[in-house]
DNA sequence: GCCCGTATCCCCGAATTTGGGGATTGACAA
DNA sequence: TTGTCAATCCCCAAATTCGGGGATACGGGC
């Protein structure tokens, strides 16, 4: 498995260099300080699998991960770092990385994990892993049931096509059925989610996942 | 460490409740095929932990992870279940789980899992982990600048408030500015924006993270 | 049979939004 | 100094939304 380490301290990167050649199995493809040049780099190297710090002077190792994850989906990221943030986790996640693993982790666990992030896992430290699920508890919940408001099937598609920001009349038009009885729909809508404007029926939708 | 177990297979919680006893350093609290009166068994038993199944006659597992999350949020509670599926995954840890743990899991894994989840970590076969890691990818990006549209201040401003359902009138008020100024600002704001009305604009903040 | 919920349609009048103009001020940069 | 840009305000006319009525039809449940 070859692996592109990017990674500004030169003392880290070199032991890392070093300790990966003495390994079977594992082997360092290249390594940089920066990957800025990342397109050549993947090109030459041909990596199977990245390591990515994230602060590097010159490129942001998360912008890069969303460059190179959106060029070649298919190619592993782990980022490898200090920061235990829970806003970079989340950048970094969402930017395309499939795991995340702070430097403090032991060799054997570093192992581990990039042949979990190759066997299709997603390796994180267990402190990340909290973090990663707490912020899953933050989002917009999707009930299971929104029995609470409870929309009709003819309502909630209202819903769907005024959160796309069809008018009264478009919405009409799309499912086939009178302006008088989209707004019929509509009083409803506004009855049972309590809100009194298209504008706030929109953000309840979006944020309650209600579409 | 004590354990509270919730699944309806009675093969499989015997198989588990006998396992847990031939074990050292976890103790199996309690056994029950629903969580139905998970107050009562969660007072009586004191567990540390609750394995929770997620189909279950009664009660769904995860709407019971909900209920136990909101009155003890300190309790940690791992997903046990056959259910590899993104749906439930994110609706079990929105619901507040720390872990999710597929029933193939060997025993030692599940083991290891148990102590990850005490000790503050999040417990995660591979396949889920790497599927909540792409639930992130797929959620609202929240770009670190956001410059593409360039709002000023003010508008970004005024979007706020129309997010919150606000009217032009009403937004007017609150920053203390005039009617028309609101007109102005929002005229800005779809040009800007590339859109044509107040859902749209309030759908494309929320979607892309602009408020 | 009667009631209730869903879905469909209608009217009026008032409030609100939208598109298209134009104008002034102050700040900041070329 | 000139020009651009943000921020403020104004008018008109058309389109759209909103509140509060009312109406018919169909199906299921008690």
């Amino acid at each position: 498995m070859r692996v592109l380490l990017y990674e500004d301290n030169p003392a880290v990167r070199d032991g890392l260099s070093e300790w990966f050649g003495s390994l079977s199995g594992i082997e360092l493809a290249g390594a940089f300080p920066n990957p800025l040049h990342w397109e050549r780099q993947v090109a030459t190297t041909r990596p199977d699998l990245i390591l990515m710090d994230i602060e590097m002077p010159g490129l942001d190792g998360i912008e890069a991960t969303r460059a190179i994850h959106a060029a070649r989906p298919d190619l592993n990221i782990v980022m490898l770092t200090v920061f235990d943030e829970e806003d970079k986790i989340f950048r970094a996640l969402c930017a395309g990385a499939v795991g995340y693993v702070l430097k403090n982790t032991p060799p054997d666990r570093l192992i581990q994990a990039i042949h979990d992030a190759f066997a299709g896992g997603a390796p994180l430290s267990p402190s990340i892993a909290r973090k990663t699920v707490r912020l899953f508890q933050q989002l917009p919940v999707p009930k299971t049931i929104n029995t609470k408001h409870s929309l009709t099937p003819r309502e909630h598609e209202t819903l769907r096509y005024l959160v796309e920001g069809l008018s009264y009349k478009m919405i009409a038009d799309r499912m086939s059925i009178s302006y008088e009885t989209v707004r019929t729909h509509m009083k409803h809508i506004y009855e049972k989610l309590h809100v009194v404007s298209m504008t706030e029926a929109v953000a309840k939708a979006l944020r309650e996942g209600l579409v």
